[in-house]
RNA sequence: GGGCCGGUAGAUCAGCGGCAGAUCACCCGGUUUGCACCCGGGAGGCCGCGGGUUCGAAUCCCGCCCGGUCCA
């Protein structure tokens, strides 16, 4: 996408004499009021400001902060306290990465107005992408920065100031710093982000880009540019690089991190690079741009050559230095996440935070101060705690959920590398030589890095490949698109609800009226579209409502009912009511009590949930139905038994407070201003003015359910059951009101029913072995107490006798493996390992005491094929079968043992599967 | 949300169609009384759950659950 050069000639330029010059270096067209012919911006050019900092003071961040904010207050804006920067008022990114996020998508579309107009906001924002460079770019790539944001939204017909003004307040804002406009270079480029778009300035100074002026006022349509109602001027200062700018040090993190690293100077031994090569090298660390192609190792070079040093001397203090810069930078980061509720985990935000802890981790463990991150953490928490004091306030469980995450991560490390010494080993063993397909797949399989993989192996004896070659491998490996789903029948409503007018929603009204009448405006394959309704569509996790639409003609029942673009869609079953007919509808009243009292319900349990496990307790989804509801909530640990106990409690307690439910619609600023972004429980808000729900002194949040007017009404509420659903989120399942008490009794019932049965079961089973226990101790006792003239026959009757008792209990308890009935004959069979004669006979007898026709095929292993032991009992024998006749059809070569009911034998089959179907066959041609 | 890996004794894991094993820890006995002791014996398992294939499944197939991990 390109602008023409329509877009960037503006008044302010022509008339003081700006002129547009098309960089020798990059080819790209920038607006100057010096003689140049490069665009200044580094890698055109080097950071000359480095050593020699234009401004005519320096300023330390905080300073560079309020200089920016007062700056543009006297201009007119107002300033706006930063937001949060986990956006949880949008669902679309995971981290705020520009001052605009916060408005977006509600101000900048037209329905919500801005909290001001125009405002100033330094806004801390975090980018992950450029991660890897965060270090080796000395400062110019940052996971955390504070991104100064002026804005102004001009609606229609009312203009708030465009880019001549915009232009005019960023030269005038840097000459207030110091700097001379004649330095100042105004860079044309293009921006698009979020489904806009827009031209924009970048504004060099010195080689570093320290501000972006866009113009955002188009819309991507599937490529195509649309004007959009609202224009914004969105412009981003780089707090932290006029800081620089101002120091004019080697790196941007001696000036962000200056009080930081004084504290830690006791602690870690800082390098200190000789002065003169480092800021030469820092003047062209702009050309240090590594990527696929280019590997840091030839970025760093290219730049030390055009500096003119040996990289030699300067490295190996540098390398430590900058591992050092990468853990303040990604400390902070957590802090400022984990301080807006975050909870590590596998997948979201949670994976990013996680993703921060882990690599910090592995730089401390790199450079030998393992133990290191919690002070770190710490240190960050108190000192950008002056300036944003939900960190100071989140201190305690910042740092829990921080050594939380980083004991987790210990244990998978440690499990991992003593899984991989095993795998290795093996691998000596055999081929000696890992590849980088393997480390890539121990990587992706167990998280152990690359760098962990490679050292083991080498430590090991191993060959491994570079670090370089594996990085190489692993790029791009995960560039498979991601598919949206979406619903087929949302797709036929939409189409449906095209021209439609939004539908008036009774239900906001009055939350317990049930019973209406309206008009048809649509009605086709199973949908009807009202012109108002009480039936509640589905939202927010409450489920739509069911009930009938009636009119003079006829009935029809509604299943469901769903909101596209403004208009409630009722999806019926039976006949369609015609178009402009009039129809009286009625909600299922029970139903929809119900499940506005798990909705109330909900909104009690996130606030206990908050008080109980702490402030990063968010609800992540919700579910209300008729019969229960579930709410999964972020939390790291399991819920203990007492914790849930507690959360029920408590949450019992506020129904019995009897307290009101309040529900207003408030301009989003003053909501958010008033309850803090706690309101967004719910996820991303529809857009315009956000509806409170109020349980007054517990919970507010943005919600757009029915609910109940007192907490009182909600009855009981019963936690039914608590499960983790992934890292870091534990769901609450629960009812309210009479689906609680249903559930509890049917519970209840149920249990005392399946105890009754084991009960009974359990007595049976006692009765049953102890007459079998008994009636063998007889027999032994009779044996005994016979005086015996053989000694070897009365051991042979006691195995006997034992061997029965076996079969016994083995027929008992049904243990055999297969019965089966073939023909009116019973048929059972079974496998056993340990092989012996009277034990085999016994077991065989033993399966045919019916009065039934009934036959037993006992086998077992011998050492040249299968021992098998045949019972056939006298009614069976009747029909004709008799053990030598199955000796005669199977013809073993080997008769072990044969009386009328039983006979043993050995056959020279591998397979028990062939002797049992012969022996089938046997029978069925009986 | 998607991909990959895993779930067997208290712990770590082997086994991968035919009697469920090893090591450590545990219990008992002996030996020793300079320290991951040694020797002998023992206890401890719904082989995650459910279904399928099979005469027979920890083992093969499918589904689910749980855990890990990577990516968005």
């Amino acid at each position: 996408m390109e602008f023409g050069e329509e877009h960037y000639r503006i008044e302010y330029f022509e008339s003081l004499g700006y002129r547009r010059v098309r960089c020798k270096s990059c080819g790209k067209y920038f607006w100057t009021l010096a003689e140049r012919e490069v665009c200044g911006e580094a890698p055109c050019e080097p950071y000359s400001f480095i050593g020699s900092p234009p401004t005519s003071k320096s300023y330390t961040v905080p300073e560079m902060r309020s200089e920016f904010l007062n700056f543009f207050e006297g201009k007119g804006h107002k300033i706006i306290a930063p937001y949060p920067v986990v956006p949880r008022w949008r669902k679309d990114l995971y981290l705020v990465s520009a001052s605009i996020v916060d408005f977006q998508p509600h101000v900048t579309s037209g329905s919500t107005e801005p909290p001001a107009n125009p405002l100033v906001i330094s806004q801390p924002c975090i980018r992950m992408v450029d991660i890897d460079k965060v270090g080796p770019t000395l400062g110019r790539h940052l996971t955390v920065f504070e991104m100064g944001g002026a804005h102004a939204f001009n609606f229609p017909g009312r203009e708030v100031y465009w880019k001549d003004r915009t232009t005019e307040l960023c030269v005038e804002f840097m000459e207030r710093l110091g700097l001379k406009r004649e330095d100042i270079v105004f860079k044309e480029g293009v921006w698009a982000g979020g489904g806009n778009a827009g031209p924009c300035y970048e504004v060099i100074h010195s080689g570093l880009e320290v501000a972006t002026l866009v113009f955002m006022n188009y819309r991507t349509l599937n490529d195509r540019l649309e004007e959009l109602p609202v224009r914004t001027v969105d412009t981003g200062y780089g707090i932290e690089r006029y800081s620089w700018l101002s120091q004019g040090t080697p790196t941007a993190f001696e000036v962000i991190y200056r009080p930081v690293l004084q504290k830690l100077e006791g602690i870690f031994d800082i390098p200190e690079p000789p002065q003169e090569l480092y800021t030469r090298y820092a003047q062209y660390s702009a050309w240090i741009q590594p990527s696929a192609g280019l590997p840091l190792r030839e970025a760093r070079l290219r730049a030390a050559s055009l500096a003119g040093i040996n990289m030699e001397k300067l490295l190996p203090g540098l390398e430590k230095l900058e591992q050092i810069y990468k853990a303040l930078d990604h400390t902070k980061s957590i802090a400022f996440i984990l301080a807006d509720g975050v909870v590590p985990s596998n997948s979201k935000v949670g994976y990013l935070a996680r993703l921060l802890i882990r690599r910090v981790q592995r730089i401390l463990e790199q450079i030998g101060r393992k133990q290191a991150l919690p002070e770190l953490v710490a240190l960050q928490v108190e000192y950008w705690g002056r300036d944003f004091p939900r960190l100071r306030e989140s201190r305690d469980e910042i740092l829990e959920l921080t050594s939380f995450e980083l004991n987790k991560f210990s244990e998978s490390v440690s499990r991992g590398l003593s899984q991989l010494e095993r795998e290795l080993s093996e691998i000596r063993k055999t081929k000696g030589v890992i590849d980088a397909e393997y480390i890539a797949k121990v990587y992706e399989e167990r998280g152990l890095t690359p760098d962990m993989v490679i050292s083991t192996a080498l430590k090991m004896g191993l060959e491994a490949p570079s670090i370089e070659e594996v990085d190489e491998k692993m790029i791009g490996r995960h560039l498979e698109a991601v598919r949206e789903k979406s619903e087929e029948r949302l797709h036929a409503a939409a189409k449906l609800v095209a021209d439609l007018p939004r539908t008036e929603k009774l239900y906001y009204v009055d939350p317990y009226a049930w019973a209406f009448e309206a008009t048809v405006l649509a009605s086709a394959s199973g949908m009807v579209v009202l012109d108002k309704t009480f039936f509640y569509p589905e939202g927010g996790g409450q489920v739509g409502d069911t009930g009938v639409l009636k009119w003079r003609a006829g009935e029809t029942r509604v299943t469901d009912t769903q909101i596209v673009d403004g208009v409630i869609v009722h999806f019926v079953e039976g006949t369609q009511p015609p178009v402009g007919e009039r129809v009286w509808g009625e909600v299922d009243y029970g139903r929809r009590l119900s499940i506005m009292r798990h909705h109330t319900a909900t909104h009690i349990l996130i606030g206990t949930a908050r008080r109980v496990l702490g402030r990063h307790a968010w609800q992540m989804g919700a579910r209300k139905e008729e019969e229960f509801a579930r709410l999964d909530i972020s939390h790291h640990k399991p819920l203990t038994k007492a914790e849930v106990a507690e959360i029920e409690r408590q949450a019992n307690e506020v129904v019995s407070k009897r307290l009101p439910v309040s529900t207003q619609w408030l301009p989003r600023s003053l909501a958010e201003e008033r309850y803090g972004f706690t309101l967004y429980q719910g996820g991303e808000a529809p857009l315009g003015e956000v509806r409170v729900v109020e349980i007054e002194g517990w919970d507010a949040e943005a919600c757009g359910g029915t609910h109940c007017v007192n907490t009182a009404e909600v009855g009981f509420i019963k936690i039914i059951r608590v499960e983790r659903i992934q890292d870091g989120v534990v769901r609450l399942i629960y009812a309210a009101g009479p689906a609680a008490r249903r559930h509890v009794s049917e519970t209840l019932s149920s249990l005392e029913e399946r105890l009754e049965k084991q009960e009974e079961e359990l007595r049976q089973l006692k009765l049953g072995y102890s007459r079998l226990i008994e009636a063998f101790q007889n027999s032994i006792l009779k044996e005994l107490e016979r005086p015996a003239a053989d000694q070897a026959q009365r051991l042979e009757k006691v195995e006997r006798l034992l061997s029965e008792l076996a079969a016994k209990i083995w027929s008992y308890s049904k243990s055999y493996q297969k019965e089966e009935t073939v023909r009116n004959i019973r048929l059972i069979f079974d496998f056993r390992p340990v092989v012996d004669d009277t034990y085999f006979a016994s077991l065989a007898r033993e399966a045919v005491k019916h009065n039934a026709p009934a036959a037993a095929l006992i086998t077992g292993r011998a050492a040249a094929g299968v021992v098998a032991a045949v019972g056939i009992n006298r009614p069976l024998s009747k029909q004709g079968l008799s053990p030598s006749l199955v000796v005669e059809r199977l013809h073993p070569p080997k008769l072990r043992y044969m009386d009328e009911e039983v006979v043993i034998m050995e056959l020279e089959i591998k397979d028990v599967r062939s002797v049992y179907n012969d022996f089938k066959r046997l029978i069925e041609s009986l």
